[in-house]
DNA sequence: GATTTATATGTGCATTGACACATATATGCA
DNA sequence: TGCATATATGTGTCAATGCACATATAAATC
């Protein structure tokens, strides 16, 4: 029942499509939630079908007609409502921290390959949240509604740091 | 076919029953992979299915026998082909940070109940952390097949301290 | 004496998620 | 000309996950 929110959550910023969210989750709550572009379709769906979202068509020519969702007041109160249950704890699930617990079995060349991959991948993301800082927060205060946003992406920050440092130390160590 | 892995892992430790493995995952690969115990028992008979562990049956009374179940050499193969696989990114689902993207349609009171919870949790998963370092690793160098375990513990110490000080920041920053 | 906690293993079912496949067209690139 | 990519929405299917339930007993706590 998490996805759903997720996506509700994505509708108080703008009315979308389907396609949008898919790609505006890339870059917003998508760092905390993952979802693939068929799992969206089919919970639209059926946010649709509870009255949280309501549905636009907007005819196109050449390419298919887009389906353009909206959240409801129905789909906000639910919104809040979700927003007083308890949180369960960050769940997090990485191969390469399971890998490094049985170091002494598994392949050391791929390890530090892995960790150096992982290296980049953090660095790039770092790179993202810092542009994303520069273009929506370079400018004073955030107004009330992107406070939420900029503490997100000042965990993130730190977040990333933390991996980099990590990976740069432990490539070191791995000789 | 991930928690297969990450039960081949701890069984790289020393053998183990479906109970031991539950709540050796909360202290070990649990941190950076999720099982419950239904879900263990399903996936070991699996790995006994195809050769990768073996188990036995340690006669009990009054409490259910134990099934301690081996690493094979077929195991110790297999996880070593899959650290030569790549690595994905780490999957992080995280409900605050999902709620908090909508800050102006959630809950305000809520929230900071939350973020405080959330702030005990990491503090409690600190001292965790700190006592397993201190039993496992307070003497000198580790052992080339603890390396891995202290190198994941680090990170682990990393990651709970910038959520402990992003927790405080924010808590101040909401009033 | 009654309840809770720990030990120990499972089944059954519903939800979630991942991935391949399916369709249709415009644009940019080699 | 052909191929990849972006736009845009879906279906079909299987694997993974989570939760409730089921059983049985001993020890510790109230």
């Amino acid at each position: 029942m998490a996805l759903s929110h997720a996506i509700l959550v994505c509708l108080t910023e703008r009315p979308m499509s389907g396609y949008d969210l898919g790609k505006f989750f890339d870059t917003s709550v998508g760092f905390f939630w993952r979802a693939t572009h068929p799992q969206i379709y089919r919970e639209m769906k059926k946010l649709g079908e509870q009255g949280y979202v309501t549905s636009a068509e907007e005819i196109q020519s050449g390419k298919p007609n887009r389906i353009v969702y909206s959240i409801t007041d129905a789909g906000r109160t639910a919104l809040k409502e979700w927003s007083r249950e308890p949180v369960g704890p960050p769940l997090i699930k990485d191969d390469l921290l399971v890998r490094l617990q049985a170091i002494e079995h598994i392949d050391r060349d791929a390890l530090r390959a892995q960790i150096a991959g992982r290296l980049q991948v953090h660095r790039q993301q770092l790179e993202q949240y810092f542009h994303i800082r520069d273009v929506r927060f370079s400018d004073g205060e955030p107004l009330p509604h992107d406070l939420g946003k900029l503490m997100g992406l000042e965990l993130g920050i730190k977040y990333e740091k933390g991996w980099i440092e990590w990976c740069e130390d432990v490539l070191k160590r791995l000789g």
